[in-house]
DNA sequence: AAGGCCGATCAATCATAGCT
DNA sequence: TAGCTATGATTGATCGGCCT
């Protein structure tokens, strides 16, 4: 299947404001990485990873090696780096999105069916 | 310390606010379906032709208004009301014949 | 059964736009 | 001009689904 799905959506909630759906209670788990305070004093741990630019250039540079990791590649570049296995997996994964979306965004940005509205 | 400071110094960065009407439409769409506020790609797409943007700016939109949202209903009440007012006059047009015609404004 | 990838989304943050 | 809020974009990480 691709995405032949035809049909109008017709369906204009006009739902009270102010209730509250079940969107608005989603809460995402907090990042099991980088746990700065395990000292049990624990205000705000499990932050974002801040990647340094070093990692980053580094990360970069693999990437345009080749966008792939195989095991080998990712259990060097973690330790070099400093980083899970994980979160270098996790970066591959986002930059090749990232690549996606930017071929994409590039291939058309302006003009192209300038129609008459 | 500096060292991170330029995450990249984006200068793509340079954000733009929407047109006022573009911000309209997104805003219609998101409060006429606020209790599911998640286009379809193809939405997404109808979105992005109507307001002048990319759907990957739609999606941008879409995903800060949604988070923002939540994290304080009450600030959004007013804009609620007045989009969720807007979508009643169109709805009750098409299925009212009775009586008190008005506001025809949709030129 | 386990692990990787994709697509979408979340959530926090960055940096600027815009109003007071 | 300074300060604060509104808002678009970026990105590390999560979620669910699919595949191998």
């Amino acid at each position: 299947d691709l995405s032949a799905s035809q049909g109008r959506e017709r369906d204009t909630d006009q739902s009270p404001p102010g209730k509250t759906f079940d969107w608005m209670k989603v809460k995402r788990n907090p990042p099991k990485t980088a746990k700065v305070a395990d000292y049990g004093l624990g205000p705000q741990n499990t932050i974002r990873t801040n990647f340094t630019t070093k990692q980053l250039t580094e990360l970069e540079k693999e990437f345009h090696f080749s966008k792939y990791l195989t095991r080998a590649r990712r259990v060097e570049i973690a330790a070099t780096l400093e980083l899970n296995e994980t979160q270098v997996k996790i970066w591959f994964q986002n930059r090749r999105m990232k690549q996606k979306k930017r071929e994409k965004e590039g291939l058309a940005p302006a003009s192209s069916t300038l129609s008459k509205d | 310390v500096m060292i991170l400071r330029s995450r990249f110094l984006d200068a793509r960065r340079k954000r733009r606010n929407f047109n006022k009407q573009a911000t309209e439409f997104l805003n219609e769409y998101f409060y006429s379906h606020l209790s599911n506020p998640y286009p379809s790609e193809e939405a997404k797409e109808e979105l992005a032709k109507k307001c002048s943007i990319t759907v990957s700016q739609v999606s941008n939109w879409f995903g800060n208004k949604r988070i923002r949202y939540k994290k304080n209903i009450g600030k959004f009440q007013e804009e609620a009301n007045m989009y969720a007012a807007r979508t009643a006059v169109t709805a009750t047009n098409v299925s009212t014949h009775g009586s008190q015609a008005n506001s025809p404004s949709t030129p």
